[in-house]
DNA sequence: GTGTTACATGCAAGTCACTTGCAATTGTAA
DNA sequence: TTACAATTGCAAGTGACTTGCATGTAACAC
């Protein structure tokens, strides 16, 4: 685990339990985002098993000290990734499977200063997806 | 309504019943994305009620026929607009009070293809929703 | 090591948006 | 007016996520 996540975790009063490591290694070991239930199966298929509930108290936790990002595609779940120190960027699902591929891009930050102008709000953050077809479902 | 809305329903084999009328009355009586509960309390309101899966139902079917488009604002409620002729367009809320606000714009158009020749996926829609504190709130 | 304590976990139950099953109703067109 | 498919309302179900609470455990001081 990156130590600057250590230092975040004991920065913020939290104890280095056994599933919070299991749970952290299977965010370190996904490069694209996924879901408590994913975590929780991966959990269980590293014979590390945790509740599904320690799973979302983790991820809320671990959020809120910055230290993975949520990805929404509007399919009923919320997705996680490691900010780890990567650029924020954006994503792509395919319609038909369902594969996620991250996009080493972002569009919108010249267009913050435009909006803010136009709305007199302070923009703090966007989310962009696309949708499509990936080239085995088109 | 606009008669292209009632072409559409018709030619959809939709029947124009009373609480479908109310529910596309409540739509297009608003300029902003609502949620399916407030079609309902407005509904209400208007004493015209419809039960709230009557609402679910005619929502999910206006945007089968693309005349309603769906907002999601990762707030655990899907909103919805009249399409109505109006630009493709994006939104921004505030995280104080929840205040939406019309974005006539879309950047992104122009990135489309460039995601595709990257991803080699077939793009056919995105998602672009702006957050922060309006003027009030800041 | 032992003890102390705040943080964390697991289970059960709860919430909330949304969906589904089904019998009764209604719009539409013959 | 009749006939029938579309639609409605109510009740029950789903699925992601949250909360309450008793038990467990990491961390730190002796
Ligand atoms: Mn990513
Ligand atoms: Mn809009
Ligand atoms: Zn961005
Ligand atoms: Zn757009």
């Amino acid at each position: 685990m990156a130590s600057s996540m250590l230092d975040r975790l004991k920065a913020g009063g939290k104890k280095l339990t056994k599933p919070r490591k299991a749970i952290l290694a299977v965010l370190e070991q996904s490069p694209l985002p996924i879901t408590a239930a994913d975590v929780h199966d991966r959990l269980k298929a590293q014979r590390k098993p945790a509740d599904l509930v320690t799973v979302y108290r983790n991820l809320a936790m671990l959020q809120e000290l910055g230290l993975v990002n949520t990805v929404g595609l509007h399919d009923g779940q919320m997705r996680y990734e490691v900010r780890h120190g990567r650029e924020h960027h954006h994503h792509i699902q395919c319609r038909g499977c369902g594969k996620i591929v991250d996009l080493m891009l972002c569009p919108i930050k010249k267009l913050t200063a435009l909006v803010e102008a136009k709305t007199k709000f302070a923009v703090d953050s966007h989310t962009l997806e696309f949708f499509g077809w990936c080239p085995q479902c088109r």
